[in-house]
DNA sequence: TAGGCCATCTGGTCCT
DNA sequence: AGGACCAGATGGCCTA
């Protein structure tokens, strides 16, 4: 088929893309003016088939369609299921829009496949992240005598300490080998916020969760070093640099194994 | 040039 | 019956 000619809407998942739902303005175009004149010129590729056609009141068997019918059909079948597919890939775009990586203009977005990966594992270690908040707000009002033993047993929780000590999680982790520095050497909201747009860093195969088999299906998709930006009205990464839940150890089994 | 990613078409199946 | 959903096929674009 000539989907070619549809390159007027081809990448339509792109952020500028304004999805027009009327199938008058996918019809209107190169593509299925094409279309419409080859599959006038006797494209027998429809025979055969049995689905019935309800136009003009009485309802007929496929096979007594006439091939504008039969055309009319499968346009109409085809415009449902483009507008169906567009419909998903708004719904991708509004999920790569939250997600915690590098967004602008000069940044190749994520892959449909990578955006799922990372957003599982986003929605996964902010789950943790709350949970152990949850902990540490009950440490906090729920006794001292609680807060001394933890932190006995526990020391990296100490409050005092935390900004130093902390145990990374491992999301955080694969952050910060992203960054090819310690969290220590991390910049810290004031300094990456107030500078100018850095350069943006896709999640990895390691921070989306899976062990791409070697350079595979889901490498780097920006292909960019430099330093993860924090994310627009996101808690700044760092916040992973926060005592490890026991819970979110097994944070990284939970990845997908694709 | 190969591989990844994508849009589109298409036919089949399921659901309302 | 009609529409939604799905998966396979096809071909284009882009990058390493």
């Amino acid at each position: 088929m000539d989907s070619d000619a549809s390159s007027t809407c081809s990448r339509s998942s792109s952020p500028d893309l304004v999805v027009d739902d009327s199938a008058g303005s996918f019809f209107s175009n190169n593509m299925f003016q094409k279309y419409c004149q080859e599959n006038r010129n006797g494209s027998e590729a429809d025979q055969g088939m049995t689905e019935r056609y309800g136009g003009g009141g009485k309802t007929k068997s496929r096979s007594e369609l006439s091939k504008e019918e039969m055309q009319d059909l499968r346009l109409k079948v085809n415009s449902r299921e483009r507008k169906r597919m567009h419909d998903l890939n708004q719904a991708m775009d509004g999920l790569r829009e939250v997600m915690p990586y590098a967004h602008g203009p000069s940044v190749r977005k994520l892959s449909k496949i990578s955006t799922l990966l990372l957003a599982r594992n986003y929605i996964l270690m902010l789950s943790s992240s709350l949970e152990e908040m949850k902990k540490l707000v009950g440490d906090v009002y729920g006794g001292g005598a609680a807060a001394q033993s933890r932190s006995a047993v526990h020391p990296t929780i100490n409050p005092a300490a935390t900004s130093v000590h902390l145990p990374l999680h491992p999301l955080a982790q694969s952050l910060h080998s992203l960054v090819g520095s310690t969290p220590a050497a991390l910049q810290h909201h004031s300094s990456s916020s107030s500078s100018a747009p850095a350069p943006h860093s896709p999640p990895s195969g390691s921070f989306l969760g899976f062990h791409a088999p070697g350079q595979g299906l889901l490498k780097d998709p920006l292909n960019l070093g430099g330093s993860y930006r924090h994310f627009p009205g996101m808690p700044c990464p760092c916040t992973l640099c926060q005592p490890l839940p026991t819970a979110t150890s097994t944070l990284h089994s939970l990845c997908m194994n694709k």
